[in-house]
RNA sequence: GCGCAGGUGGCGGAGUGGUCAAUCGCAUCAGACUGUAAAUCUGACGCCUACGGGCUACGCAGGUUCGAAUCCUGCCCUGCGCA
């Protein structure tokens, strides 16, 4: 059960500003969302992301089923509870696991097709399966790559899941479809995701709010046909899914197709998207919300997001600076401690450098969509 | 002093006659990362290079051999044991 509303739409752009209201409080957008793939913001304890001021978390139907099983989460009385979390949730459905474990293992890719220039030499074309995930029409074979045990996933047992798991916001089963995947491959793919996406909604008992996915790779006609199906189906919200094309003006066309032909009324959430530098892009074609393992990813590696750009934590010059990591933050790690501390406990592996980057990468990220906000209020965006 | 073990690239440590510029790990350097198989992965890592290759190297100095990090002799050094 959400309530959206939107306060602002901006006149320079596509960008709104809103308030989605879930039973665990409410939610200032557009705003970033944090991955907790495992109920947990990695190195985080929750309070600690609290106050990074992220205010909506996503987690994973696909692991958290694996371990610990989403039976043991709703004994806990659901996510909120069962990681002390105590600020709105989503759960994945388990569709981009379709595609990480699937193809994009094969190819050795991300979703992003241009982050891997020259390494998707092999088309996918229809009918072929990927190694390790067998997708069928009722749903996907998985083989846990850290148990080797099998797994099915389907539109049923994907809500099912997400149900025990008790987020405020579920989505639907998809395929989240490779780059490099053949026009006959995505028209096959979307069809089904979109058979899977009434299935979803036929099998949800819960109150949760539950969003459908468009597909459509970056194929203009079928990303708009997906918009319209999904659209007219009764959804709470939209993802957006799959491929966005190969540069961020791929991404900005899917969004500019895709955007218009859904509900304003209903929330919009951009999955898996948000490098600093795509935040204002997605945000000005009228995203709501959306994920990125980006801040949260590349602290554990040793680089921080700044207002000057990525500084990486494992160059041995850093161990001179004084500095905080970002001059111009007010996280408490940019208070409280400086470069050269950060940059030893980064080049000694000491899990205490990748939490004070997660800790000042998460803020960085809230700060500046905070700031998005601001210039949508203030009509500069 | 005697006995035993050993001295290999920044470090640890393989190799014990040719396929060795020398397995591997660490460190170092560079690159990648967008709904997290991810505190991960990839590459470089003696010197020079017109990228074909060339040069110098396995404690030091000699020797044996077509050929030595690998065998022999002497020396130096380290650890352990016994005096």
């Amino acid at each position: 059960m959400i309530e959206f509303s939107i306060l602002k739409r901006s006149k320079k752009s596509k960008a709104r500003l809103g308030i989605l209201k879930t039973p665990h409080g409410e939610v200032e957008t557009p705003a970033f969302v944090g991955v907790a793939t495992n109920a947990t913001i990695k190195a985080l304890r929750s309070d600690e992301v609290v106050r990074t001021n992220t205010q909506l978390l996503i987690s994973n139907t696909y692991h958290l089923h694996i371990a610990p099983g989403e039976q043991v989460l709703e004994k806990a009385g659901g996510i909120n509870k069962f990681m002390d979390w105590p600020r709105p949730t989503m759960t994945d459905s388990g569709g981009f696991q379709v595609f990480s474990l699937g193809f994009g293992r094969d190819l050795g890719v991300g979703k992003v097709a241009k982050s891997f220039p020259g390494k998707i030499e092999r088309l996918v074309e229809k009918n072929t399966q990927p190694n390790h995930v067998k997708i069928t029409d009722d749903g996907v074979f998985f083989r846990s790559p850290l148990s080797g045990k099998e797994m099915f996933l389907g539109p049923k047992e994907s809500i099912g899941i997400q149900e025990k798991i008790g987020a405020d916001i579920i989505f639907a089963f998809d395929e989240c479809t490779p780059p490099g995947a053949t026009r006959p491959y995505i028209v096959t793919s979307s069809e089904r995701t979109h058979r899977w996406a009434a299935e979803c909604l036929r099998a949800r008992r819960s109150k949760q709010a539950l969003y459908g996915i468009v597909q459509g790779s970056h194929f203009k006609d079928l990303r708009q046909e997906s918009a319209r199906i999904i659209n007219a189906m009764d959804f709470d919200g939209f993802g957006i899914g799959g491929d966005l094309g190969e540069s961020k003006i791929g991404t900005r066309d899917v969004l500019g197709w895709t955007l218009p032909l859904l509900s304003e009324k209903k929330p919009r959430h951009l999955l898996g998207i948000g490098h600093i530098e795509d935040i204002e892009l997605i945000i000005k074609q009228g995203v709501d919300t959306f994920d990125c393992t980006v801040p949260t990813h590349y602290a554990r590696r040793g680089v921080a997001f700044t207002s000057e750009g990525r500084v990486d934590f494992m160059k041995s010059n850093l161990l001179d600076d004084k500095d905080p990591i970002d001059a111009k933050c007010d996280c408490l790690v940019c208070k409280n401690y400086r470069r050269n501390y950060i940059a030893h406990l980064v080049r000694a592996q000491e899990i205490t450098g990748g939490a004070l980057l997660t800790f000042h990468n998460l803020y960085f990220f809230n700060a500046y969509v905070a700031n998005v906000r601001e210039k949508i209020k203030k009509g500069k965006l």
